[in-house]
DNA sequence: TGTAATCTATTCCATGATAGAATAGCGGCC
DNA sequence: GGCCGCTATTCTATCATGGAATAGATTACA
């Protein structure tokens, strides 16, 4: 699959904090934050926390409580830990359009959340992103036209927009 | 799913002649073309031609050859050609930056293959971008800061891209 | 001539994603 | 009391996907 998958992201959210599903899912009902980066059915999160699980990034706890229904509580393992930090400061980012709404948007959230710096991770997006903008270039100087090449230089369009963007990512939220 | 599906452009490729799978998965390698709009495994293509059949939209029948394996070769129905130009000249097309880059240039390649008028295509799509744009710029100044505000300063970036290169779709490829 | 590789053409299968319903306990409201 | 809605998770059916399997025909070449 190329498509990217919130389980890293799950994984900052539990960095902060040890949460059950149910808690998690409302994270991403914020419609101000992750909830424009990720769109989570129900089952989909409670499938990636079985897989995150599986992999032995995280452990579950069963919590019994009068209040409500049984739940259980994820926490990472050390495994857990490591996995973020090497997700959060990947050297080679994808530079896909999409991989950099979704996967840096979210790098991004997570390393505010737990108080990490975010200038490697915006100095890698972007560098990545100029290197595939490069590419596209000389690509387009060796293509017939035809919607093959309008492709590519939609393409080109669209890097270009993440560069000039990207630079804002580098402030901080406050000095918006 | 709000993926686009290559559904109607093989209804496309269907209608300037008929057609056998292999065929038309031999015109999604070509890279200069819809090789670069389109990744179709071979899977796939059988799995949305016995679609199409099932929708009564195109109708296999077995070709023998003393030459290669038996083949299916399939043609468009009456209702499969209805929906084909339904298609083509969609009055309210996706905005989404991904439906634009696949689906919108796909509407072109077919259009042009049919020696169709590109013009309504191209400015339904600039209307429905147009449209997109200026709701998020809207919503931009009634939302909070964080990576809810820089995923929709992104897609606004993305949709001026967008706007900017469309115009280059309304020549036709001769004029490039 | 034998056989290996390659091309044509399609099907099959196992896995995994996804939506949506189902389950189930508890609290509040009228 | 009875119903609705919230918390919390699981289940199920469907569908997409990648990759291998099948299988006939042609070319390569020793």
């Amino acid at each position: 699959m190329s498509q990217p998958t919130p389980d890293e992201t799950l994984l900052g959210l539990l960095a902060v904090q040890a949460k059950h599903g149910y808690q998690l899912l409302a994270c991403f009902h914020d419609s101000d934050e992750l909830g424009r980066v990720w769109k989570l059915s129900t089952s989909q999160l409670y499938a990636v926390l079985k897989r995150l699980a599986g992999q032995g990034l995280i452990v579950g706890r069963a919590v019994e409580t009068t209040q409500a229904p049984a739940r259980t509580e994820y926490e990472l393992t050390p495994a857990g830990h490591k996995r973020l930090q090497a997700w959060l400061y990947e050297p080679s980012p994808s530079a896909s359009i999409r991989r950099v709404r979704v996967e840096f948007l979210s790098r991004l959230y997570v390393a505010r959340l737990l108080n990490l710096p975010t200038v490697a991770i915006v100095r890698a997006q972007k560098a990545a992103c100029w290197r595939e903008y490069e590419t596209r270039l000389a690509e387009r100087d060796r293509s017939a036209p035809g919607v093959g090449f309008l492709a590519l230089e939609l393409h080109i369009a669209q890097l270009a927009a993440v560069l000039q963007w990207i630079d804002r990512c580098e402030m901080s939220p406050e000095e918006d």
